[in-house]
RNA sequence: GGCCCCAUCGUCUAGCCCGGCCUAGGACACCAGGUUUUCAUCCUGGCGACAGGGGUUCGAAUCCCCUUGGGGUCACCA
């Protein structure tokens, strides 16, 4: 049995798509099981979007994801250069011995012409296909016409007959050759191009599978044409399935977020948007939701990876990430959402990290209430603001004004909690004293606490408030009472 | 439009290859309860699908055909 080699091989013409992602991660976790390589090239043949930069953002998305190559541009390996630009002279040299056999041709049609001929062939309802015009020009005349300066792409010479190959996804695929274009192999200019290097450099790099989108599907037959034509054996393919917006088209940025990048900027734990690449498109077992990457390496098969394309679903996404959000020890979390928060410019690092027990305290309160990251400093800007100002969010309002009794009962607390306070009561004595306090009007609960919420936090729900009187300090809580006061009782809640 | 691919709850899927154990399982979302000082978490319950039609068979979600629907692709992009 031979070594198992598959590649991930994108362009570096932007930041690491979403479902590049999940084909990069399909790749890997089949290498990884079955103990192959997993190699990592770059196909950067189109000159004029291709960046460098690029390439470092999918070579850093890649590793954050937790996904290694054996094989790459950075670490290079056995069949380097890998990227492909830098392997010209190879495919150089197989366009030369396709030239060489007939099973290619140089052709002089212009540009111009070509876009007139699938003009004219769309007008007429007929399929856009080349007319094989130069398909016959004899060895002088292209001679000749290059020797007079002209500048010919080279085109495959599609033979009859019909092209079978192994998907393991979808068993066996065939294409009618008469279907497949004379298509373009290299540039007028010399630059090769996709459907010709990625099959020369498959050969090279000994590649065995190659996994990699649905919409490569139609490519696929021109591609093991070549390769019969090169006398090389294709290898054998398999086409996940595309990753839909919910529109139920490919995923575009018309519907979401499409890059890697966004989802790390959103917050999402790596380890869940791992988790959750893995179910679009495959089960561990149809009842397992929540699973290691480890776990998919050890259970992982090409064969098991559905045909149907997948509906992104970002709110079963965000449950995941919910998930693993409160698998998080406090103090992981705590270092995790500190960018966020720095970022959203709540606080610096050297604060959060000099009142590291209350900022711990903080990220504890909320962790059963985040599902990103992200979202924490929205929730917990209100013990940034200013006692006199805290944003009161409509749904707080409402509540505390519910409370008939509310504001009267605020007063009476506030003076009760000045008192409590000055005792030095723990949060725990608070808690229970509070209650007992309200017990005693013979009033509910909400009666006090939605005023007191509002005031405190402005907002509807939040962490257990005498944690939070703990967190604001005892005279910012009263500061905020005395605020609540006068607000909860003026017409649209504005602070004074 | 041609070619190719696909088709189980609204969504992600298990089951399909090797028909019976499927009165089709799980999860998200949604709805209703419970817990809670609120929100969230958590717990309980509910809603909800084999696209349609023909076959084959004692028996079909599972095999075959057709229809319909959806998607992909038709570049000197990848």
């Amino acid at each position: 049995m031979k070594t198992v080699r598959v590649r991930f091989a994108p362009s570096p013409t932007g930041r690491l798509h979403i479902g590049g992602a999940r084909t990069a991660l399909f790749n890997w976790a089949y290498a990884r099981r079955l103990g192959g390589k997993f190699i990592l090239r770059i196909e950067d043949t189109d000159l004029e979007r291709s960046k460098l930069e690029h390439e470092r953002a999918i070579l850093e998305g890649l590793s954050l994801l937790g996904l290694d190559w054996d094989e790459g541009p950075d670490v290079g390996g056995p069949f380097a250069p890998y990227r492909q630009t830098e392997r010209l002279e190879r495919h150089r040299a197989y366009a030369a011995k396709l030239l060489d056999t007939g099973a290619a041709y140089a052709c002089f049609c212009s540009s111009e012409r070509l876009e007139a001929l699938r003009e004219g062939q769309s007008a007429r309802k007929e399929k856009p296909a080349y007319d094989r015009k130069c398909a016959s020009l004899t060895a002088e005349e292209v001679a000749a016409r290059r020797g007079a300066g002209e500048k010919p792409v080279v085109r495959f010479r599609v033979p009859e007959g019909t092209t079978r190959f192994i998907d393991h996804v979808r068993d066996e695929v065939a294409f009618e050759n008469k279907e497949v274009d004379d298509w373009i192999m290299v540039r007028a200019d010399g630059m090769p191009i996709y459907n010709f290097v990625v099959v020369c450099d498959d050969i090279d790099m000994g590649i065995t599978h190659v996994f990699r989108g649905e919409e490569h599907l139609v490519n696929t037959p021109k591609q093991v044409l070549l390769y019969e034509a090169l006398g090389a054996t294709a290898p054998e393919f398999g086409h996940l399935p595309l990753m839909l917006g919910t529109d139920g088209k490919k995923l575009s940025k018309r519907t979401g977020d499409t890059a890697l990048q966004d989802y790390l900027e959103r917050g999402y734990p790596k380890a869940a948007i791992v988790n959750f690449l893995c179910l679009q498109g495959w089960a561990l077992n149809g009842t397992t939701e929540i699973f290691s990457i480890e776990e998919l390496v050890a259970n992982f098969d090409i064969k098991d990876v559905t045909k149907a394309g997948a509906i992104f679903d970002i709110d079963k996404f965000q449950w995941m990430s919910g998930e693993y959000i409160r698998k998080y020890s406090v103090d992981e979390l705590a270092d995790l959402c500190t960018p966020y928060i720095v970022r959203a410019g709540l606080a610096s690092e050297a604060q959060l990290a000099e009142r590291r027990s209350w900022y711990l305290e903080v990220v504890r309160g909320e962790q059963e209430r985040i599902r990103t990251f992200a979202e924490l400093p929205a929730r917990i800007a209100f013990l940034f603001a200013e006692d006199g100002a805290v944003p009161y969010e409509a749904e707080a309002l409402k509540n505390a004004r519910k409370q008939a009794a509310g504001l009267a009962t605020l007063a009476d607390y506030r003076t009760w909690l000045a008192e409590a306070l000055a005792q030095g009561k723990s949060t725990a004595e608070l808690r229970d004293a509070t209650k007992a306090w309200v017990t005693a009007r013979g009033i509910k609960m909400p009666v006090l606490f939605q005023p007191l919420r509002c005031s405190l936090t402005g907002q509807p729900g939040g962490p257990d408030l005498f944690d939070l009187i703990r967190l604001l300090g005892g005279d910012h809580a009263l500061a905020r009472i005395d605020a609540g006061l006068q607000r909860l009782s003026a017409p649209d809640g504005s602070p004074t």
